[in-house]
DNA sequence: CGGCATCCTATTAGATACTG
DNA sequence: CAGTATCTAATAGGATGCCG
């Protein structure tokens, strides 16, 4: 199957990766993979999100019917992330991306030094 | 094999995915999917970008190896942006997560229906 | 045509304090 | 513990004009 080719305002597949392709969102649902785990339990996997970056994050997650919130009622209360079916049918695209970076890694890190390099060069030239 | 568990800042996936997961990106590489484009064509595609951002988009996928700029010296100055075998071997992870989009697209938007529906039921009921 | 520089605004993110 | 509310700082995005 082609990709798109126009991607309208309007496109659906346009609207549906912005919304999974954000900061947080795919390594949440990574976290999530064997099992729901607690608000801070997340966090602490997350180095450098902020508590309201990620409640905004596990929001959209969940309207998208990616996430489910379970409130387990206990002093003090505690509240469980899980995936849904349709957040579980996303980690498979997810891997497949995952197993990308893994691969390719050095390549990009040797592209980018070469493409810092050219860029000093052409900067002391001028 | 198991995905990353622990997301610190240093862990190499984490910065690679916040390198291809951003708004235009994705879009970007599958516009050059069948060969090299020019700017303003590339432009044309993507519904909503400012010169501005593109110019941005492709300079970050260009310092990552992904994506080749090539200019034509002609008047006025034309310039090509194309895949490199490294931006090629992205497309089909890329492809999966299009065609889950296609799938999941209905699931989603009733899911998005549904939480706005409860959503408005608490706000009512408060 | 394909940019870059500038200015200005809007959106996002971070820090902090507070609550059930 | 798991948030909400508020304020501020940083960053992204848009509009415009100029240049090779």
């Amino acid at each position: 199957m082609p990709l798109c080719q126009h991607f309208s305002v309007d496109c659906p597949s346009r609207k549906l990766f912005e919304q999974i392709a954000d900061k947080w969102s795919m390594m949440v649902l990574t976290v999530l993979e064997h099992g729901p785990v607690r608000f801070n339990a997340i966090k602490r996997h997350l180095e450098g999100v902020t508590q309201k970056s990620l409640t905004q994050c596990l929001r959209k997650l969940e309207r998208n019917g990616l996430v489910e919130r379970q409130v387990i009622p206990a002093s003090p209360v505690a509240v469980e992330y899980g995936l849904t079916p349709l957040g579980q049918s996303l980690l498979p695209p997810f891997k497949a991306l995952y197993l990308w970076t893994i691969d390719n890694m050095a390549q990009v890190d040797a592209a980018r030094t070469d493409f810092d390099l050219r860029q000093e060069e052409a900067r002391v030239s001028a």
